[in-house]
DNA sequence: TATGAGTCGATACACTGTATCGCCTCGATG
DNA sequence: CATCGAGGCGATACAGTGTATCGACTCATA
């Protein structure tokens, strides 16, 4: 048959040039935009103008996809400062301004170990920075500082969902869930809590934070210097 | 239309008796057993031999009942002690415990707020227990063990599930990752990490908790005293 | 007995992650 | 140069999800 009769090739859509990179940046921004939920292979795909299946020669799962999120996260990560109390709380300051660019963040932390390059990166310029402590002091350090700062800040977001989810603004947010609270106190359940929150002084999230990092840097002095 | 002729009304299966603590009690069945992806409405809903859409008469959404489930592990924490630092340690390690018999628990922990009656009346026993501590350093303290417990969990849960993921024992987990950590550390991009891994103690999961709560016991210790 | 309100849950929908497998391409071989 | 074979890409299909919708059925009332 000739040329002129065969019908040409389907037209295909001009291949889209991929790499993890353009599919975790894609990701990214749908989590950045719409929260963890947003994000799904068919999403990213269609974001790329490309066809979901496709993703799977550079993923072999969503986990995967996540994994790579996350580590791209860690690469905005980096503590700095001259003493390990310093680079300490760098690393704890610096990951809770990640998570607050990127909520997503707090859900995924700590849920699957952190081994991507980015991490082990920035494993290593805090470890490298501790070389003053003694060697058996120093993973107990910095996964105590891990653990309180994924606590904290995974806490802070859950609050701040909660209160946008009652209406976007802190004066809602009390007329909602304020309520809720003063009946559960009124049935005199739980007098001290009550007492605490009605009298005692109410800390912005950035004081909550600092005062409980603080705490844990005096213990983790007290036990270094010992 | 005489009796004889018609038919009978369709066999109904007897209607299973049903309320929020059995259908949260099927819900922690299924989590314990295959981990919290396990729990659909529908696997719920056969456990207990009813249509899934009979939930919904219970609960608005899936996340009410995860937050059922989160509330009724909370009844299982019982904060005990006479002096606050042993109230708050015997939190911490009572949320630890749960934990453990409810891994699931550790995916949900500080996901979202917790206002459920148990949680309340945990935080309640809690505040009760440090009635001796200013009323303005209660919630600081608290509120960074709290945080310091669910990064410790979650970290510590998600080391198992790796290791389980290799291969089942402690053996196929150093035959699987540890060589891709020899290999990145071969590489000599984490000279001071490689170091660390390689020279300082490796502290059990039980120790490895204790110190790090200890420490945060400790810096709250010297706020409070101050 | 006829009618209305109200509830219950089957069905349906839109969406998920990913296994499968047909097709298409391209390189090697007769 | 024709034929065959292998390999990979990605469309399709599948099994599952949470939940909105709405028809059917029940029961109290007129």
């Amino acid at each position: 048959m000739l040329v002129w009769e065969r019908p040409e090739p389907q037209e295909r859509p001009a291949p889209v040039p991929l790499s993890r990179e353009r599919i975790v940046r894609a990701a990214i921004r749908l989590a950045d935009a719409d929260g963890l939920d947003a994000v799904s292979l068919r999403k990213v795909a269609t974001e790329l103008d490309v066809r979901p299946m496709r993703l799977y020669s550079y993923i072999d799962s969503k986990d995967e996809l996540l994994d790579l999120m996350v580590d791209a996260a860690y690469a905005e990560i980096r503590p700095t400062g001259d003493t390990w109390r310093e680079v300490l709380r760098s690393l704890a300051e610096s990951t809770r301004h990640t998570v607050h660019e990127h909520e997503w963040f707090a859900d995924l932390l700590g849920g699957r170990p952190q081994l991507g390059p980015h991490a082990l990166a920035c494993g290593e310029s805090v470890v490298a920075a501790l070389d003053g402590v003694g060697l058996d002091a120093v993973m107990p350090a910095v996964g105590a500082v891990n653990a309180y700062v994924i606590g904290a800040v995974r806490r802070e977001i859950a609050g701040q969902r909660a209160e946008r989810a009652t209406g976007m603004d802190e004066k809602r947010w009390q007329a909602e869930l304020g309520p809720y609270l003063r009946r559960q106190f009124a049935t005199g359940r739980f007098p001290a809590l009550s007492t605490v929150v009605r009298d005692a002084a109410h800390l912005d999230a950035d004081e909550t934070f600092r005062i409980g990092l603080e705490c844990l840097l005096d213990g983790i002095e007290a036990r270094i210097s010992r």
